[in-house]
DNA sequence: TATGTTTAGATTATCGATTTATAATTTACA
DNA sequence: TGTAAATTATAAATCGATAATCTAAACATA
């Protein structure tokens, strides 16, 4: 995820910031972001919040509308079932190469990456409700984890990039999920393939794995209404 | 490609014409781009530059590095062999999705802009050693019909992200190619096996038509020394 | 009441100037 | 003569102000 990289730029700076709120979900899809707001909220100019949307609206993260401002990505439906299978098409390639090439290095990489995952309370003991920042990073380091050995840097960063875009639907999704699936024994059943190099499986299980994070959503009916909240 | 859309801002307006500085190989790899200068040449602020190059930072056309400004992105030979991997990756999948669920509308289209590629002459008559500007645009729009079927915008958009990544290294080899490889055969071998829905030859034709050109680029050595010549 | 138009307020886009950081050059010293 | 510190020059990063544009409210008209 590399949240909080030491920014050498205020610019670069700020856009971590916002990113970061985007995907926490501080900042909610649809809702416009208004640069005088920002601009006071994190003690910046213009320019510099201007630089750091104009970033975000590249990752797709926040929307751009000539003279009318940013706002925060909001997938409908359609573009949340593309974006699941795009990622699950780039993300099988990067993990049919991980365990083709993957060393024992990568096994035990993966191993611990699983280990801290299994290990984290899902939910903060502040707000029962969220999903926590720890569970977050460590999920994300998993993911990450499983296809790191696939050779591809650009795969990897492309793959990483999607993962932000769905980050906070994910969230979202598991705030929804009352039925509880059981998320733990799908990651455990994704290190095991790994582990076993039995691609077909492994790719099998990520491809369910999304799928079934996107229909819960989808069956939730919560994208429908484009949940705009004004300001920042 | 999508050149010049009525862009409604100045910022959108000198990106694109940076952007397409780079992509017609005006703008060389390596080369850095002075803020002071392209203001000039645009007749614009500094700002309007600045956000321009940032933009095109986000699709990796130009390195930014923190207090040492823009340079056109230059790739070694590992990162030109990386993409090509990608490309193949993603545009396989596109090629497939495309194959399957395209009708006989997206068979005329086909049809069509190879019918345009082949009959628009490869080199300009003002500059017989370069790629006419014509052929530049029928070239990447038959790529972008062979696999505009298949669903998905978002697949789309990032195989037309990494089409531009690659095409100043496409032009490269083209100048290069002394052996004039067969490019209209495989063109036309590409079509064919498109049309006679047969996916396994379209995509084994789509790597080799690709992996040639890496080939050629890499062999002719002309990667190595990382062309930098300064200013704009 | 509904529709279209004008005007005031708010917000974005752009600019030119200032501040800050890096690179190049000179000077001092071993 | 070579290296390191100090100085100057160059370019990028940031800011605050102005111009252009949009949104919404108030008003007039049918």
């Amino acid at each position: 995820m590399a949240y909080t990289q030491h920014a050498k730029t205020l610019a670069e700076e700020v856009h971590q910031r916002i990113r970061a709120d985007i995907l926490a979900g501080r900042l909610l899809p649809g809702q416009r972001l208004k640069l005088a707001l920002l601009c006071d909220e994190h003690g910046v100019s213009l320019s510099i919040v201007r630089e750091a949307l104009t970033r975000l609206a590249a990752e797709k993260l926040v929307r751009a509308q000539p003279q009318q401002g940013f706002a925060v990505t909001a997938l409908s439906v359609a573009e949340l079932r593309d974006l699941t299978f795009v990622r699950i098409a780039i993300e099988s390639v990067a993990l049919r190469r991980a365990i083709e090439l993957g060393g024992v290095e990568w096994e035990s990489r993966l191993l611990a990456a699983h280990h801290r995952l299994a290990h984290t309370p899902v939910h903060s003991p502040a707000d029962p409700k969220r999903l926590s920042e720890a569970y977050a990073q460590a999920h994300a380091q998993f993911h990450e984890t499983l296809t790191e050995a696939c050779g591809s840097p650009r795969l990897l960063e492309l793959q990483r990039s999607l993962y932000d875009t769905s980050e906070l639907y994910r969230r979202l999704s598991y705030m929804l999920n009352r039925r509880r699936r059981n998320k733990a024994g799908e990651h455990r059943g994704l290190l095991d393939a790994a582990l076993a190099r039995n691609a077909d499986r492994a790719v099998a299980m990520l491809a369910e794995h999304y799928e079934s994070t996107t229909r819960t959503l989808v069956e939730s009916g919560i994208l429908e209404r484009p949940a705009i909240g004004d300001a920042a």
